[in-house]
DNA sequence: TGATACGATAAAAGCGTTTACAGCGCCGCA
DNA sequence: TGCGGCGCTGTAAACGCTTTTATCGTATCA
């Protein structure tokens, strides 16, 4: 078995307790002893328990991350941006996905069995008061993407400025007044927000927004085709169509192109989030840039924090944080290469 | 603070043997008593504190999962498999990423500090005395998508297969002749796997390839614009490019197309891999299909179930396990739509 | 020179489980 | 009636650490 604290003592001729003082630079020790103890460390390639280590300190230096059980290229920046950040403070990183039965809650085992300081919680659909009591009892969360309100702190990018910037585009400078849109899933706040966001901006222009133009879908793939052909059977076909993802944009595409109609000349299409499929898409997808990466980053940041800051007087840590987005022009929203 | 298993012993009026017992449904307990503590157990909401459970028991019910830094939907479809098997069988899923300085490797903590009771390694530049001393302690390993030999279980795509399929097609059907590569990187077999296919299809039907035909890129976006650039630039233009990547692929189109060539009709492309985006780009590409999430997911169930018949008799553990690939004949090849 | 304080270390008490072992009541059998 | 065995449950020792408390020299001061 692996060399344990005992090993380590006995090889320096010391008691396990100065062994810990020595591993952990707690208290004083004799700078002669400490060199006895760092020698036998290395030699023994001594690294400790992990588990033993959380059990006595009641702390695990592990941060949970919850994600939904969805493959989209947006969720593995995020875990990329939280896995960094996690890695660069020193804390291991368990994995949970959102399990498909809606009623099991997986953060809440992770929670309970005292597996993690520290909980990141990616579009999850969350139950407010669960989350506010496993806050009370110690353990931060920070959510992503999602937003309950109740002081739980959270994460987004700014999905209504993007979508504002977007359509102010498509009907600004290219003129149309005919958008439509093709909704995400509606248990987090991005579709909704980008909703709201191609609202207004028609509203302030005096344009219409038809109910007809508003199609539903999943962020998945099919999804957009689906939606794509029921707004090419409207009547009244738009001249644009807005997706909420990437995805369901790059699927319209092809929905109008299996019709015969070019885009964006019979019709412009974009998208949100800028995956890297959005520029290899033919016209190249015009769509805004969320900072994901930054996002998972910047939310395990503070998880992290507010995990250590536990005990003392902590500062006040923001409710809610938006990150900015970015209009990134292609063609398909009828601009020039 | 959580319900510890004395609150429950007290709760329910035994002592914290039979509590244990009964959670864990080991040894016989009366009806009765059974009955109280899982009523008390329901009361208090008891969860075992999993550190505890782990020292106690000197398993962790923790799998650990190491990839590569790097973004890729690849890796992502991966870890989706991992997660599906490990949490199918109760386990829960510690992620670390291989960090930047090639002398540093995370698993080897993972490994030592007790965190894991197996492990699953991606892509990762192993150690293979390493892996195998970790093995030989009682913590299975299980390699996908590397090979060091050695006796340590490996997971692969039949790369060597798929490619010669692949190539076959491009030579056979189409008669190309002057087939080109866009290798990967070198440390993991996959890209000298595809490379091998490619050589020796052509060599049984006495074709060339010449060394200029063979260019070297990294998987990542970018580099299969510069490997397509110098291929476009020699004298002798091959017809078709096999890139050992679908993101190389995607960027080789954009590079011929750059230059005012079409494809596939000026030079044909093919990627492997079968991404998401594989069917966006334009032409959508022809490549060959991996079954990754099946790849994770056999690779974690065989880990696992290793480490859990540790003290039995053990059947015989495949070395290496090929599993099957696709050809996906899509546009950018040659053929109709 | 003897009481005092202090620096360094050892000893021991948890942390919350699992599990080996002991004990107890009761039944069946000689 | 006495005793072995069995079904059930309690007790206590690990598991490998952290952290509090106790101890022991040694230097300091009156």
């Amino acid at each position: 078995m692996a060399a344990t604290i005992f090993d380590v003592a006995q090889h320096a001729g010391v008691s396990i307790g100065t062994v810990s003082r020595v591993f952990n630079n707690r208290d004083r020790v004799h700078p002669e002893t400490r060199e006895r103890v760092l020698r036998a460390i290395r030699e023994l390639n001594y690294q400790p328990n992990a588990l033993a280590r959380g059990l006595a300190s009641q702390q695990t230096d592990t941060l949970g991350l919850v994600i939904p059980q969805v493959n989209d290229p947006f969720f593995f920046e995020i875990v990329r941006g939280v896995e960094d950040a996690a890695s660069a403070a020193g804390y291991n990183l368990l994995i949970a996905s959102q399990p498909r039965q809606p009623g099991e809650h997986s953060y809440l085992r992770l929670f309970h069995r005292g597996h993690v300081d520290a909980m990141v919680l990616v579009a999850i659909d969350v139950l407010a008061h669960e989350v506010q009591a496993i806050i009370d009892r110690g353990v931060p969360i920070v959510l992503v993407q999602q937003d309950v309100g109740r002081n739980i702190p959270t994460f987004l990018a700014d999905n209504y400025y993007g979508a504002r910037t977007l359509i102010e585009h498509l009907v600004d400078v290219h003129g149309y007044r005919r958008v439509a849109f093709i909704s995400g899933t509606d248990y987090t706040p991005d579709s909704r927000e980008r909703l709201r966001g191609l609202r207004d901006v028609l509203a302030e222009r005096g344009l219409d927004l038809p109910a007809a133009y508003i199609t539903h879908g999943d962020y998945l793939r099919g999804s957009g085709y689906r939606a794509m052909q029921k707004l090419l059977d409207l009547p009244a076909r738009p001249e644009a169509v807005f997706a909420a993802n990437d995805q369901m944009a790059a699927d319209a595409i092809i929905a109008a192109q299996a019709r015969g109609l070019s885009v964006p000349d019979d019709v412009a299409v974009v998208g949100f989030d800028d995956v890297p499929m959005a520029s290899y898409v033919s016209p190249p997808l015009t769509t805004v840039s969320q900072p994901v990466y930054e996002l998972g980053w910047q939310a395990a940041r503070l998880a992290l924090e507010a995990s250590r800051e536990d005990a003392g007087a902590r500062p006040i840590t923001p409710r809610m944080v938006q990150l900015p987005t970015t209009l990134v022009v292609r063609r398909s929203c009828g601009c020039a290469g």
